[in-house]
DNA sequence: CTTGACTCTGGACCTAGGTCCATGGTTTAG
DNA sequence: CTAAACCATGGACCTAGGTCCAGAGTCAAG
C-alpha cells in the first residue's frame, strides 16, 4: 500500500496538465528547474503527479515577476529546506524591483500625458508640441 | 553664404556629441530610423550638424518607452509634415501601453507586499507562506 | 498491420535593441 | 615616416524565455 507518487505521467499529459507546452517542459529541465525524470524503455520521460505542481509553482511565481533563475534560488530552498529569511529577501527584493519599475513608468506617464494634453490634434505637424519636445528637450 | 548644414562630423563625432554609440549609428541607420549619410572618397560617413538632433530625438522617444518601430513613425511624421492627429495618437496609445503596465505592476506588488507581510523570516521554510502559496494556490 | 498520435535529440530560430569581432583601408599627430 | 586612432563591412553574439524543426523511434486504436 506503499504507492507514493506513482509515475504515470508522459511529457504530453504533464504539460496538459500544468497548461505549458511540452517544449517548455524540456527547456526547464535544462534550466534545472525540474529533476531528470525517469524513462520508459524506449527512453520516453516519466513523471510523478507532484510535478504538476512544480510547474504550477513556476508559472504562479513567473507571474509575480520572478525571473527562471529566481524561480531556481525559490525552488531550491523548498527543495532542501532552506531558511523563511531567504524567501523573504528574495520577495522583498522583488517587491523593490517592481516598485522601482513604477515609479519609473510614473514618470514616463506623467511626462506623457502632459505632453497629449497640450497638443491639439489638429492641422500638420508643424508646431506639435509632442515633436517639437522631442526635438529639442534638454536631457 | 549659403552653407546650410555643413557635412563636417565623422561618425566617431556624431556618437560621442549625441552620446550614442557607433555600432548605435550604423544600427539605426540599417533600421531606417537616420537617412543615409554622404561619404568621403574613401568611404566615411559625413553628416550634417543637425543628424545630432535627430539622433538626441530618438534617446528622448525611447526614454519615453516607444520603441524603434513607433519612433520610425515620429519621424515619418517629422520629416513627411504628417498630421498633428497622428502624432497625438501614437502617444495616447503608448500612454494607454504605459497605463497598463502600471496597473500590471501594481497588482504584481500588492500581492508580494502581503506575502511579505505574513511571512515571519525565521526558522525553515517549512510553512513558510510565500512558499507555500506559490505551490499551491489556485490560478 | 497500419495509421496517426506521441516522443526522442540537438540545434536553429524568434523578439528588441543593440554590441562585438576580424580584417583591412585611412588619417593624423608627432 | 610611422604608429595610434579612426573608419569600413558583414556577420556573429548577447539577454530571457521560450518555440519550432527534422529525422527517427514508439505506442495505441481499429
Amino acid at each position: 500500500m506503499l504507492e507514493e507518487t506513482p509515475k504515470t505521467l508522459t511529457i504530453g499529459r504533464l504539460a496538459r496538465q500544468a497548461a505549458v507546452g511540452i517544449d517548455t517542459v524540456r527547456f526547464y529541465e535544462r534550466r534545472g528547474l525540474l529533476p531528470e525524470p525517469s524513462r520508459t524503455a524506449a527512453g520516453y520521460r516519466l513523471y510523478a503527479d507532484d510535478i504538476v505542481a512544480r510547474l504550477r509553482f513556476i508559472r504562479r511565481a513567473k507571474s509575480l515577476g520572478f525571473s527562471l533563475d529566481e524561480i531556481g534560488n525559490l525552488l531550491d530552498l523548498h527543495d532542501r529546506g532552506g531558511q523563511k529569511s531567504a524567501v523573504k529577501q528574495l520577495t522583498q527584493r522583488k517587491l523593490a524591483q517592481i516598485n522601482a519599475k513604477i515609479a519609473d513608468l510614473s514618470k514616463i506617464r506623467d511626462v506623457l500625458r502632459e505632453l497629449e494634453s497640450e497638443c491639439s490634434g489638429t492641422g500638420d505637424v508643424n508646431g506639435c508640441p509632442i515633436i517639437e519636445t522631442l526635438a529639442t528637450a534638454e536631457d
